[in-house]
RNA sequence: GGUGGAAUGGCCGAGAGGCGAGGCAAGGGACUGCAAAUCCCUCUACACGGGUUCAAAUCCCGUUUCCACCUCCA
């Protein structure tokens, strides 16, 4: 059996498709114009838990994450969301893009992410797209208007708005904002693969048809093309990116490839935080580091996130956080009881779940049951926790991390020794609230006191 | 107006036509000098109106409300 995942193309689960033997796989990647937030972040975990999948049914991933690091327009100023920033922080548009690159990755990491193969920037992919556009007008898929903006011919692809269920027709008013009809666009759904350069002075190169930048759709069909080979087994990403960046995307693509580019379009929910989407202009963004800085494991955030279906909407509080960081302190502290194995066998039930459109709800709970099955052996109960978190991620064999205590720490759980067996409680008490305001749990048996972090 | 979803207890959330998942919080108990941790127990819900059926949270029709997308977005 293999991963059968839905397909939002054609409104149903499907099997993910290889060529011998891989997967490949395009995710969308980030905008680095500013951190990722929680909400790009499960974006993000979704792919790792369908590569995670794959590879745990026998199959090689071939994995490729884009860098927008060019040609991302923010609507509000009419202009580059890198350019934009790059003002506001006084620095060089590329050295924001390095910048928040390099906190993207981190943030991955500390999600326990795989990294992809390769994570190709738009800013290094300019001839790519150049060539794509070129074969694009060529082929009668695009022309020059007249202001030197190359567009797509949305007319030209007859498959267009099939991802979202839109129809050219409907699109016409542009509902949601006063309709600005530019005059340059022969038709109102067309979109531009490149911008003539204009004032900008920076982010620009040379082309054809002059000095400009490339449109945000294009890099992804660049890129997707070239380093998945021609072809892209599973295509993954937001849901808000189904229209119209995926719709975009899938017309280039097939118009270059003239066959269907893309065998499974999987788009992930969005997160919402206190009933709302997470975003800047609501006021409810929440990072990675913010997490961490409240003491809670990443990976109690990763755990929240498995424990609600990738394709619904979830509500993510501090209190499910919270909780989720108990379960994984609980459950790494068992499975150090019940002693890790060395040779992990496959659990069919758990694999089962996984593939069946990535069940990650099930899972957790199937794994609460093992927690308290009285006929399962210490043994056979590891197991289905390690085998499971081969997808999870949520190193549950991990050992309890030993910070080192400092001399005042040190000093005060002395004291507190010493209180404890002169049976001083008061003073003992207090002592303890100290300790444990300074992040320490202490726990008293008859062997005496003992503490952990938090 | 078009498009894609959703509505389940104090809260979060699984649900396959057929004895009411699970978690968190709360209350009670065991253990403890007292706690913490752990373990045990308790708390019986499916938006509304029809319909199909021996049987509906689940299927069908309608209604209401909510979220998201409609050329910024994970």
């Amino acid at each position: 059996m293999v991963l059968s995942i839905y397909d939002t193309f054609s409104r149903k689960p499907s099997a993910i498709t290889s060529i011998n033997g891989t997967v490949t796989m395009y995710c969308c990647g980030p905008t680095v114009y500013r951190d990722a937030h929680v909400g790009n972040l499960r974006t993000f975990l979704l792919s790792d838990l369908i590569a995670r999948t794959i590879r745990l049914s026998g199959l090689n991933v071939e994995m490729i994450q884009n860098i927008t690091d060019v040609g991302h327009m923010s609507d509000d100023f009419q202009e580059d969301k890198m350019l934009e920033q790059s003002k506001k922080e006084k620095i060089d548009p590329f050295d924001i893009a390095r910048k928040y690159e390099e906190r993207f990755h981190h943030d991955l990491a500390n999600l326990n992410i795989i990294p992809a193969q390769k994570y190709p920037r738009a800013s290094e992919s300019i001839e790519l797209m150049l060539e794509m556009i070129s074969a694009l007008i060529h082929k009668g898929s695009a022309y020059v208007g007249e202001d030197g903006t190359v567009y797509f011919d949305a007319q030209s692809f007859s498959g267009y708005g099939q991802i979202s269920g839109n129809r050219l027709e409907s699109l016409k008013p542009g509902h949601r904002y006063e309709y600005v009809e530019d005059g340059v666009k022969k038709f109102h759904a067309d979109w531009s693969l490149w911008k003539p350069a204009g004032d900008r002075k920076a982010m620009i190169w040379d082309s054809p048809w002059g000095p400009g930048f490339p449109g945000w759709h294009i890099e992804c069909s660049a890129m997707s093309l070239k380093f998945l080979h021609g072809h892209i087994n599973v295509h993954v990403g937001g849901i808000d990116l189904r229209f119209p960046h995926h719709e975009n995307e899938r017309a280039q693509s097939n118009s270059i490839t003239g066959t269907e580019s893309v065998d499974l379009w999987v788009h992930g929910e969005h997160l919402l935080f206190e009933g709302r989407k997470m975003s800047k202009s609501a006021g409810n963004v929440v990072l990675l580091d913010d997490v961490i800085a409240k003491g809670f494991d990443p990976l109690a955030l990763r755990l929240c996130f498995l424990e609600n279906r990738y394709r619904s909407q979830m509500d993510l509080s501090w209190q499910s956080i919270s909780a989720a960081h108990d379960t994984i302190k609980r459950w790494r502290n068992k499975i150090a009881t019940w002693g890790t194995t060395q040779r992990i066998e496959i659990d069919p039930t758990i694999l089962a779940f996984l593939e069946n459109d990535l069940d990650t709800p099930r899972v957790t709970t199937y794994l609460r049951s093992v927690e308290k099955d009285n006929n399962l052996t210490d043994a056979q109960k590891a197991n289905a926790f390690l085998y499971a978190d081969q997808v999870l991620g949520l190193e549950l064999s991990r050992i309890q991390i030993v910070q080192e205590l400092t001399p005042e720490l040190i000093d005060i759980l002395e004291q507190r020794e010493r209180a404890r067996s002169s049976k001083n409680w008061s003073l003992s008490d207090e002592l303890r609230l100290r300790l444990e305001n300074a992040g320490l749990e202490i726990s008293d048996s008859a062997s005496g006191q003992s503490w952990s972090w938090r």
